[in-house]
DNA sequence: GATATATTCAAACGATTGTTTTAAACTAAC
DNA sequence: GTTAGTTTAAAACAATCGTTTGAATATATC
């Protein structure tokens, strides 16, 4: 309620299966999968509720197919986002720009704001009510962009313990998604918290100095 | 499903609000608010379906009554650990000492266990999709619990600034709610994960160096 | 223009949701 | 034992869910 997004796709130039899974896309993710009904998609998106299952044969085709279509760009994104920095300042790499980097693809913080943050929102809701095959967002997202952090974290910090990248990445990912998570709190709570104003690249730069001491007690220097 | 836990407390020497209170707790951290219908409830709790709204009105009152007989234990429950590490050791404060005892009271490794990690699940969902009042979980847990960390950390480190008190929080919460959501993911997944074995307190242990760390980056020693 | 295919639509389907009803069973007080 | 109040029980309630149907319409192919 108060999205006051009805019928805001309809009428657009994309065909009825583009607008079902933008429309579906954004009330996903603000509403959850089990509360968002075919009914609110269909109406969103300014056509019929048969033809959710017409185009995805199901309520969880089209969920997976809003998946499938930014997963694979979701992790090259990532991936990118994270040789881009190992690639350039060819002889000392660094740790902060390598996490300042990495949060920004994370969080959506910086452009296409719109897009990137509702995935992020996505995501976290999946973390607790997957709705996805159980493999399937460790084995397309996760798996790799660990590996390329891992990778990455490697180079910059050379005498860095192997066992201990990943807990580190669980780490620098967790308050990513918490940050989401709060983000999310306070538009939905009408800001009337009585915490203090939060401002997001305050929080990344934090996240950054944080993570990067917390990664060199793991280094000799 | 697989939960194998109907009627788990049916036959139980505990009156029926009671049996609807711990089974309720119980569904709707492994399945959701949603995920969760009355049928379920009752007969898992060996009772009637009209008996939820007998006692608790709707299906929200009794969500909301297994929140606030938790909120006030939990809070407390948190403060008292990083109280009573600020109380002991008089003269020096060990900071690595106040996050493992803060991170232990809010994941719930060490003592009972079932239940500070239900409710820790619980709340891990609670932040996404929330069912509560909005202030009421900021103001009954949320605000005290940092506010004690703000009190317990300043006296432990000294020359911190307060203005980072705050992110410095919420980047421990982030990590602790992050491995909250793990462990959640390999109780789901059957064990079939491509991710290496996982121990809580390993991770705990990380988890406190890692931020220990962290914290003194915003320190002058 | 006729035919075949693809898409849209209103309507209904069966199942499940939270909730209410109505009566029976129980418990205690007098 | 009767009464009054509390608790349990089965059934039905209206609403909503995802899905399917079958006819109407549009689009393309020849």
């Amino acid at each position: 309620m108060a999205l006051d997004d009805s019928k805001s796709n309809a009428g657009s130039d994309k065909s009825v299966k583009g607008r079902l899974l933008d429309t579906a896309e954004g009330l996903f993710c603000e509403r959850g999968f089990k509360g968002t009904s075919i009914r609110d998609i269909a109406a969103s998106a300014g056509c019929n509720i048969a033809s959710v299952n017409y185009y995805f044969g199901s309520k969880e085709g089209l969920y997976e197919e809003v998946w499938h279509r930014h997963l694979i760009p979701m992790r090259d994104s990532r991936i990118a986002s994270i040789n881009k920095v190992m690639s350039r300042a060819e002889g000392r790499h660094n740790l902060e720009d390598l996490l300042r980097s990495f949060a920004d693809t994370f969080v959506g913080s910086m452009v296409d704001t719109s897009k990137t943050s509702r995935l992020s929102k996505l995501m976290a809701r999946e973390y607790i009510d997957s709705h996805l095959p159980t493999d399937m967002f460790v084995n397309e997202v996760m798996t790799p962009t660990i590996s390329a952090m891992h990778r990455a974290l490697m180079k910059t910090c050379p005498d860095l313990d192997e066992s201990k990248v990943l807990p580190i990445v669980f780490s620098v990912i967790g308050q990513l998604v918490h940050l989401v998570h709060i983000k999310t709190m306070f538009e939905h709570s009408g800001d009337d918290l009585s915490l203090p104003i939060f401002d997001s690249n305050e929080i990344i730069e934090h996240i950054v100095k944080f993570s990067a001491a917390g990664i060199r007690a793991y280094t000799g220097k």
